[in-house]
DNA sequence: CGCGACGTTGAGCGGCGTCAACTCGCGTGG
DNA sequence: CCACGCGAGTTGACGCCGCTCAACGTCGCG
């Protein structure tokens, strides 16, 4: 992966642009490709915050482009919490199981106001069909998502609680900076302290008091819905961060081969 | 569940047999299927309890097949944490990612004494290759890994510790029973309280007293290797445990389709 | 102006971690 | 054959992290 990004100015945000440029993280698309996607993502539509978007045992009929705004999967169990299992960021892609008619086991909805594409399923699965790098970029992101889901087991597991939510900042600044929507150390975090707890496992109460002492040891600043990392390499440390989990940088054994399964 | 499997008796406990039946769970097999897996798991290899087998960030070189025992996923944290994200029982496999070099996120290493399959990469990818079948199991099985994992999240982020473990044990019961050991509500589990620690995230000393509990409550009975489960329908209401995670029974889009991504 | 969503803070308590001691079974070596 | 060590399980004491309940402040919006 050459750099990440041409770090652009603010022109550069384009409408589909997050899509395009998470995939060209992965890989070069060629301008055909980006025509496509361009294509795709030009009628979206725009959804509130926090509003069920499938539920448990669907069976999703679309992929699901995440334009702007914070969705995510999650679980309800009977006691009433709330799981969130994982994030879905500006430039993520929810698949369905692509040969399959697979109930979810997994909620999605959206935590913030959200713009997003709904491709149905046979497109979606035409576009993978004649968009060989468009498919590999996809599967290579699938592996990143498996690695996240390991990576947050860790995290709920293993870690404190002000190293489970430095852990998780680390994670949101990282993959934000692949889509150019978080500059060196800041970024838009419009995300509520009950939905916090419902990714940390920790009471909203908690969260607060997790969040004080990180803002008390001077690493993080947050007021209104705006982040900033005052100590980078601080919360890291907290944290025990490390990205490479988000990155696919391995050659392929077969550059050009169609889309495989992905373990 | 229904009986997921012909429920056969002690006389089909063959060699290699737990990674026929677990595909078989999924895909009927041909009998060239059987044969070539057959084959396959003519030669395997003992390995120790807790023998690790590829560290964090090695590039696998083979797929593993997990005849006999228990292996795991696990991350070591800096703090001497370890964190079990993955348990591999027998009739599954580890596999390497198919198109790539990837370095690996987690360690993998057996927890009790096991036989295993080293398969070549090569030799596996060709083996999908040649036999459709085989292929498509597997893919369903990984659909089944990623639902697990984000039933782990849920599983740590989300549940009291008697839940915690209840869970867990039925996980392990159910999957178990699809290749045959466990009876309806006993099996084999040769696992150290250690180790459950650091699969649930919590100590083995409390471990101890949550197993304790679940006796006291007449929901489990463990003593030397063997696990009775003796109110099934307790414990899984205590875990509220669904096992529909674990089956990927919708038909297939285009059934005869080779392998294809998973998400 | 009032209401609801969100954030903040305090009090009290229980789950769970840590430390430490003790048991039991097993295998090894004296 | 017994002493010893070791790994696993068990139990008690003690303290802290994090949960619950509850009150209160603030902001945005109808």
């Amino acid at each position: 992966m050459q750099k990440v990004l041409p770090r652009a100015g603010p022109a550069d945000h384009e409408a589909g642009d997050p899509i395009r440029r998470r995939l060209t993280a992965f890989v070069e698309l060629s301008p055909s490709d980006t025509r496509e996607l361009e294509a795709l993502t030009a009628n979206s539509r725009r959804f509130p915050a926090q509003t069920p978007l499938l539920h448990q045992s669907d069976v999703p009929e679309s992929a699901i482009l995440v334009l702007d705004g914070f969705a995510c999967r999650y679980k309800y169990l009977t006691n009433g919490r709330r799981q969130i299992t994982a994030y879905l960021l500006p430039g993520d892609i929810f698949e369905p199981e692509l040969d399959f008619r697979l109930p979810l086991d997994c909620a999605l909805g959206t935590l913030t106001a959200c713009r997003l594409t709904l491709v149905p399923r046979q497109d979606y699965e035409d576009l993978l069909r004649r968009r060989p790098r468009i498919a590999l970029a996809l599967q290579m992101a699938r592996l990143t998502e498996a690695a996240t889901l390991r990576e947050w087991i860790t995290n709920l597991g293993s870690r404190s609680g002000p190293e489970r939510l430095a852990h998780f900042l680390c994670e949101v600044l990282f993959r934000l900076r692949t889509t150019g929507l978080a500059s060196e150390n800041q970024f838009s975090f419009p995300i509520t302290q009950a939905d916090l707890a419902d990714t940390l496992g920790m009471s909203c109460v908690h969260v607060n008091r997790v969040l004080q002492k990180l803002r008390r040891d001077g690493l993080i600043e947050l007021s209104g819905r705006k982040l900033t990392i005052l100590k980078p390499d601080g919360l890291k440390t907290l944290a025990e961060y490390d990205a490479s989990y988000l990155k696919v940088e391995a050659t392929p054994l077969r550059p050009g081969s169609s889309a495989r399964p992905a373990a």
